[in-house]
DNA sequence: GTCTATATCCAGATAGAC
DNA sequence: GTCTATCTGGATATAGAC
């Protein structure tokens, strides 16, 4: 398809992906120091050594690197997903999806943030990226359909669930693994819930 | 204690608190239109019919008046738990608890989001402040110790359930009840796993 | 592709006259 | 208690030289 190009037009192409790619480090890095909303334009140009508008040449506006932050962050997800074992028990296998969820939550709040609450104001994700967090949704009620979990209630209690277990471990324990521990007993419960109880307490 | 004071000190003291009260009626309207991050000390006074100067009288800083909405916001939430109907059964108890607590963010999704997320850059409540949010937290939490759970444990997954329930309704169906809807049987799972199952599932 | 220069607008906050 | 005037600094974005 690029056979028809000179060369140096794909080394300067390189170059300018690989000058993206520095830029969207950057500002992954200042998004986990400072926060989602600590991504500034002119910070992110003065950590690179350029001039903000510089930043111009490779993304038309701010919201432009939220949007690529946010496709990269639901791919990594996507990934992590596609990781999950399969198992006969399905304990096990909700299990791992609640813990790499939440991991995911926990190894990098802002990009969580960035994902699942909407707390940059006026971004919007394109169609290509927001396409990406279909996809995720996906996946998850596909996972838990293979079950035997096909009721959208069922699901949207899971998500809560988890979603909870997440958002808690951000805000109260953004360090630690208060809510992290809980995840076991959280699978029992609603599988014990959703599925009928197998070994009751007390 | 007052009483030796001249009446129109008096009089400029309602005056001040009456204005003070206008500004934060005004910011209310101003975070439940745009959203937390929306409060603007300069839109804030255009509103008022002042100028932006004038807020400082009232105010010292922006995050002073930050700090007497998240009061406020605590003591609303502290009466409607205080308005919570004893009962023998405790899923009934924690079903009023959990319905208080997810109407109270879907009711104003912005004041939610000051009280427990931390989306506020640099913002940090005052002492005073701060500890209305610990008696939020303490009322809870011997809420569910009268029903038997005094568990820390149970008392974290109680609260990443309902916080859970709560931020979906927001993130997911901000105007719906798609989260509302599951409360009685997130309950229902809650009760069954800390107290024992009553009717199993299918 | 990067720069200088600039446009435009916004923010929070302070000093001091009235 | 409110105003005018001002400070200081931030932001995103564009035009055009090199």
């Amino acid at each position: 398809m690029h056979s028809a190009e000179p060369r140096h037009r794909d080394r300067r192409r390189a170059r300018h992906e690989a000058t993206k790619q520095e830029i969207l480090d950057a500002a992954w890095a200042m998004v986990r120091a400072g926060g989602l909303n600590a991504l500034s334009l002119r910070a992110l140009a003065h950590d690179l050594d350029m001039e903000p508008q510089s930043l111009y040449t490779y993304f038309p506006s701010k919201h432009a690197v939220y949007d690529h932050l946010f496709a990269a962050g639901n791919r990594e997800l996507l990934d992590r997903f596609q990781r999950v074992e399969t198992s006969d028990d399905p304990r096990h296998v909700l299990g791992q999806i609640a813990h790499l969820f939440v991991s995911f939550a926990a190894d990098e709040p802002a990009r969580y943030e960035l994902l699942f609450m909407r707390t940059v104001p006026d971004f919007e994700p394109s169609p290509e990226s927001y396409a990406l967090a279909v996809d995720v949704v996906s996946q998850a009620r596909s996972a838990l359909a293979a079950l035997g979990l096909d009721d959208d209630a069922d699901f949207d209690m899971w998500t809560a669930l988890v979603a909870g277990l997440a958002s808690q471990q951000l805000a109260n324990d953004p360090h630690g693994d208060r809510y992290i521990r809980l995840i076991d007993d959280a699978v029992t419960m609603f599988a014990d819930h959703v599925f009928g109880t197998r070994v009751p307490r007390s």
